[in-house]
DNA sequence: ATGTCGCGTTCTTTGTAGGGCATTCGGTAG
DNA sequence: CTACCGAATGCCCTACAAAGAACGCGACAT
């Protein structure tokens, strides 16, 4: 087999060699995966799971804020939502911000107005 | 009974008052006194528990880590001996912002209210 | 004043739903 | 023969709630 291929292919590990990085069972991780929806692996024909580096960060972070911080899963699971939108968030703040910005704007206009017509 | 001693005495809360304060049922504040060593107020010669200020502090940021922010109890309890002084610093701040927060949501309703009446 | 009868609140002790997995089972692929 | 699969089931604590006894207080009769 060409080095080439082999190289791609070992991008990925197996759910065992995660739970023995990780020293836990294979039965907490596909417990973890009907948990958080960001922990979905690529699957292989077969069925197997395929786990990328990118995929084992994710389920570091669970594990961080489960095993290590004693988040309850809806803890957890409620941060991690937030962490990746939270870019989306804080531009949806920043936006209602600019509507009461110029509410208040137009607001101070008319109570110049008023002042001044008396 | 002379004013001064029910002065004295109307420092305190009662676990009741407590418990419709924070709408929770004095069951579970007694159990968090069995799981946090900083919830243990002061009783009176007859056994009734008698809350400070300060002490519903505590409980404050007990509510805050479980019940808002998801910690398991151990997760909550290992947070309070970490920074417990810090913590209710920034809880303050947290429910100060989260005034503020509603107080712009209803802004946003009553704005829209205004721009489809036009 | 004083017994006493509820009635509400508190106490401690005991019971329990469900959260958080592990195990088991029958099956497939390598 | 080993590692994995999904689904079902089992199981042990966690996190409380409910139960039951005891206390205190106002009302009302004595």
């Amino acid at each position: 087999m060409p080095y080439k291929e082999r190289d791609i292919e070992k991008q990925y590990f197996t759910i065992g060699e995660v739970a023995a990085q990780f020293n836990v069972a294979p039965s907490l991780i596909r417990f973890w995966e009907t948990e958080f929806e960001e922990l979905r692996p690529r699957k292989s024909k077969k069925g197997n799971r395929l786990y990328t580096p990118q995929d084992i960060d994710i389920f570091r972070t669970i594990y961080h804020l489960v095993k290590e911080r004693g988040y309850t899963i809806p803890g957890a699971r409620d941060l991690m939502k937030q962490k990746g939108p939270q870019l989306k968030e804080k531009i949806d703040v920043i936006q209602s911000l600019e509507k009461v910005r110029k509410f208040m704007v137009t607001m101070k206009k008319e109570l110049e107005a008023i002042s001044k017509a008396q």
